[in-house]
DNA sequence: CACTTGACCTGTCCGC
DNA sequence: TGCGGACAGGTCAAGT
């Protein structure tokens, strides 16, 4: 999925898009993707105005002036793609380009003639405007979902109760990072970055290129990672997520912005899939191996059990 | 509890 | 060109 600065670039999109905005209706066909309870739709979606968009870890929330929420987890292939009423109906990037809606999106929406536009195959919600926009919720793999909830009930699902710091937050210090990982002794370095729970929002493609740029080998249990490495493990690990705000995310192969467009993170990117090139500091062939049951990029030079 | 593995899905790519 | 298997950015539940 879109890891934390992809998510945090599409609330940044959708902050700027749907704000103000009433939605007047909602379609969807993928019930494990949108949970809500009927009439919570008919009574708090429709007819409500987005007042907000925020983001905790990977998940973001929209919340309504109706005091409930959409909070939308993208998991790996999940897009939010706004099309406005107005302009341009063609997605920029031309991702997400295929056969056309399907036919339980059929039924006038303005894109319908047009080719490499939304809704396609994977559309499995979208929410319209009353202004004639629209928001589309697209995920290939249907591991996404979006729950409409009350606004005061978000910070009690499980996922945030247990989630933990924002890596990017201004309170958040090399010290409170190195203590994250205790009790984590016996874990490999990088099944602790990916844990939610120590850290929230870093994914495989942070977690390697962090780990590259702290000179740490992705399997080395957490015990045996001396405490300095661990801060540059931290610098390292902000590093990256800035740069990649800065870019607009990292798209591999679906992710989009809130306007379709890819990111560019990796074209700057070290070691995440660039097995068989030349590691950028010492020269030496990047390799893929599997840590944590992930594909894992590295430097067998420059990072070594 | 800490830690690992399989499951959830669809699509694509790679080797035979 | 077809087919099986591995793999893909994330998280849970269930296992050891």
């Amino acid at each position: 999925m879109p890891e934390l600065p992809e998510v945090e670039t599409v609330r940044r999109g959708l902050e700027r898009l749907v704000i103000g905005l009433k939605i007047i209706q909602v379609d969807f066909d993928w019930p494990k993707g949108f949970q809500a309870a009927p009439n919570d739709i008919e009574q708090f979606l429709i007819g409500s105005r987005i007042k907000a968009v925020s983001r905790r870890a990977k998940v973001l929330m929209i919340d309504l002036d109706s005091d409930y929420s959409l909070v939308i987890h993208l998991k790996m292939t999940g897009q939010l793609v706004f099309v406005g009423a107005a302009h341009s109906r063609t997605l920029s990037s031309g991702a997400s380009v295929d056969t056309g809606p399907p036919e339980r999106f059929a039924g006038g929406h303005p894109n319908d003639s047009l080719t490499g536009q939304l809704p396609d195959k994977s559309t499995r919600a979208v929410f319209e405007f009353e202004d004639g926009s629209h928001l589309f919720f697209n995920d290939q793999r249907k591991f996404g979902w979006i729950k409409l909830l009350p606004t005061t009930e978000v910070m009690n699902i499980d996922f945030m109760k247990k989630v933990g710091p924002e890596p990017l937050g201004a309170d958040f210090t090399a010290e409170r990072f190195v203590e994250r990982f205790t009790g984590r002794a016996n874990a490999t370095i990088k099944a602790a970055l990916l844990d939610q729970s120590v850290i929230a929002g870093v994914g495989n493609i942070y977690a390697d290129e962090a780990l590259w740029g702290a000179l740490i080998h992705p399997a080395t249990r957490v015990k045996d990672v001396p405490k300095s490495k661990l801060k540059t493990l931290y610098d390292e690990l902000r590093y990256v997520l800035n740069l990649s705000i800065d870019k607009g995310g990292s798209t591999d192969r679906n992710y989009v912005d809130a306007e379709g467009k890819k990111g560019s993170y990796l074209e700057f990117a070290r070691v995440f899939r660039r097995e068989g090139q030349d590691c950028p500091r010492c020269g030496a062939i990047i390799e893929k191996i599997r840590v944590a049951g992930r594909g894992t990029h590295l430097c067998p030079e420059e990072q070594k059990l």
